[in-house]
DNA sequence: ACCATATAGTTCACAAGGACAACTAAATTG
DNA sequence: CAATTTAGTTGTCCTTGTGAACTATATGGT
């Protein structure tokens, strides 16, 4: 399947490389970025792709979660979600699943396998919730908290390369502007979820 | 396994809700975030995973995916990849497939795949690269021209809506920073990734 | 007290994402 | 022309993300 010989599949002639097939913009600067978005008087090429936040999002994201992995991996033993539930718990004190869950970004379903699995191995300690038969009370271990604090420690520090080129102004802005965004996405997020299933309210609550 | 009985997994005695298990921060104000990387003079309270720029980050990017899935996915059937796939396209105009998945962040094996599930769809159009025999190229289709103008529309849409309590200065000052982070930070993946494998020659360029 | 319903956590199942090695076929190099 | 690269395809494995079923414990209303 899919196997080129002569032409295009679906008809159309042979092609030279890069003739720009119509849909094309060579090599317009982009530095203008995000107009509100794709308001009126369009003297600019057509926005594409590289003008979309998200996706210069997702490009910085990736690009992060493979440095943490680079780094936490081998070094820990440590998965990012692992390393991110230790983290966690560490300021939340002692919480029940559900808690670590939100403040993580995870579904409890999720924190629950994750969990576990550190428990397993001694960074996390569980115990009933006397104020409630269903629920756990989870916090973590003396190894769990010495842990936890040399992969805090290694994270500054990449970050800390990550940020090379920003002036602290700069990455305070940064983080500033983030933040504000984060919240109103996580409201965007919930009213878009309550149209698409008017059931099953929130697990997910970023706060 | 884990089943807590009475008092902690791991000795300890039964414990009360929150009552602090000795790390934690309970109400102060963490305005001040990311200092250049836990440097001398901390009269604040030892930093915590809240503190950090890739933390927000995949907080934020985790949203973001979530909430581009809940608004691409029903409406046109594309996974995440497989939009940014046509998106990037888009731009390139006809391309071989290895540069498409550099510039979508994508391995090349990855981007394989995904575009043959397109090829299939008829949304992309393969042809032998006259100029070398190992290579294709590939280029939109006109449905796939079209539905990657919908989706593109549609994801401004979303942008906005996540952008919504920023200022034009600030959405530009955000996307300009996040440039900056991504240049550096890809250097330092490199850098990172030579120190591990030095075999294996960069497949993700990240431009 | 009793039933219906909600909630906490665990588990299962599955789709998607990411990484990597093996493989084919076509360049390129010496 | 043999040895080595390179483009693309495939197979495999592991992690994420998501939803749904299931157990056991609250909770609210009658």
């Amino acid at each position: 399947m899919n196997k080129p010989k002569q032409g295009w599949t679906r008809s159309s002639p042979a092609f030279e490389r890069d003739a720009s097939g119509g849909h094309e913009r060579p090599g317009v600067a982009r530095d203008h970025a995000l107009r509100g978005g794709r308001s009126g008087h369009d003297d600019w090429p057509a926005p594409d792709i590289r003008d979309l936040f998200s996706f210069e999002l997702q490009r910085l994201a990736g690009l992060s979660t493979r440095i943490a992995t680079l780094s936490i991996r081998p070094k820990y033993g440590l998965t990012a979600r692992e390393w991110r539930a230790l983290a966690v718990l560490k300021y939340l004190g002692t919480v029940p699943l559900q808690e670590l869950a939100k403040h993580s970004g995870l579904l409890k379903s999720q924190m629950s396998r994750t969990v576990s699995g550190l428990i397993d191995r001694g960074y996390i300690q569980k115990a009933a919730n006397p104020e409630d038969g269903r629920s756990i009370l989870l916090r973590l271990s003396p190894e769990g908290l010495d842990l936890s604090e040399q992969v805090l420690d290694d994270s500054f520090e990449r970050n800390e390369q990550m940020l090379a080129s920003l002036s602290n102004a700069e990455r305070q802005m940064l983080v500033e502007l983030m933040r504000r965004v984060i919240r109103t996405s996580s409201t965007y997020f919930h009213d878009l979820k309550q149209l698409a299933t008017p059931s099953e309210l929130d697990q997910l609550d970023e706060e």
